[in-house]
DNA sequence: GTGTAACAGGATAGAGTTATCCTGTTTTGA
DNA sequence: TCAAAACAGGATAACTCTATCCTGTTACAC
């Protein structure tokens, strides 16, 4: 559903977020975020035009955010490089529907729509400060502050979060049937 | 967002309740649905192997619903053609994450969970009985009880919906930012 | 100015999607 | 049995997406 180059700049920008506003280098980035070297930089190239990074050649420079982690949202990003297109006119042209869309093309455009609200809401510095122990791009765990006290304590008995198996899932919300 | 074959599919198995249980020609489906002829024949061989559709070969065959359409949702058909590959597990493969997905991942399923859900929701029958004016695949929009009513009585007055210029969008819901 | 760091960008290639064409097979009914 | 109707399916092509490689250009440090 979202194309691959969606998800490299989402990683690319979140990498960019965590360092902000110390400049990346393209292949430092790469392998942070296990894109491809050579296709990240044309990704970074898009999202150069327009105007999320900002790209500086020579010694020293690299990939910054042109603006604060806190101004750019998961749907600027997403709409830089794969822009959701909402369906604003019936795609069979059929005149009597014009921009009123039937029951499918409506029910089409809601869909796109929700998706669209959810990746505005969220701003790059809102995924940083998610408490989710996962942390993006990151291989390890966050320890909760309880069990970080444990761990402090007694070393020992530090908590091993072990990875769960594939169908167990406790994090994801239940499904809405 | 959607692929052209997505949007293909759910306009053939509309255009199937609209006429079932009466089997219809891959030419007619082709024609009423603006899809081209060759390439709908074979989304409709993707939509047999999901069990989405029957084909019948020979003199007054044709393409029907394998269920009847209270039975088929708009999700049975968007993943028989092209599965909403959900996010379950972390497409980095960082070990630390696993199944518990990071806030980007989190977000990124998140959305495609609430496309599922409002795909799920929806049987093709529903949008059938869908009171929207644009009726779909047809050209014409339905007259409400109203209108239909001063028309029998003062044809002269007819109420003529006109087309509206592109951001008018009276239909739409107020985009939530 | 010279060398090095780092991005810029053209050429190219493989895979997947969308689309077309043509021939084969099945089914029905006269 | 034969002919027509209608789908089946292989071959192929255009286009886009993803990816790689190689050379050019810019910027900084010395």
């Amino acid at each position: 559903m979202f194309s691959q180059t969606v998800e490299y700049a989402l990683r690319a920008v979140v990498q960019l977020a965590i360092h902000a506003p110390k400049p990346q280098k393209t292949s430092d980035i790469a392998e942070a975020t296990k894109v491809p070297n050579a296709y990240l930089s044309k990704v970074l190239q898009g999202l150069r035009e327009k105007n999320i990074v900002c790209l500086q050649r020579g010694v020293g420079g690299g990939v910054t955010l042109a603006k604060p982690p806190e101004e750019l949202t998961i749907l600027d990003v997403v709409n830089a490089v794969d822009p959701i297109q909402r369906i604003t006119t019936c795609p069979l042209d059929l005149k009597a529907h014009g921009v009123r869309l039937c029951a499918l093309h409506r029910r089409m455009d809601d869909a796109l729509q929700s998706m669209e609200t959810a990746f505005r809401s969220t701003t790059l510095a809102e995924l940083l400060q998610d408490p989710n122990p996962s942390v993006p791009l990151c291989d390890r765990n966050q320890q909760p502050i309880m069990q970080l006290t444990s761990l402090l304590s007694s070393p020992a008995s530090a908590p091993n979060i072990p990875d769960l198996p594939p169908n167990a899932n406790p994090e994801s919300r239940p499904d809405v049937v």
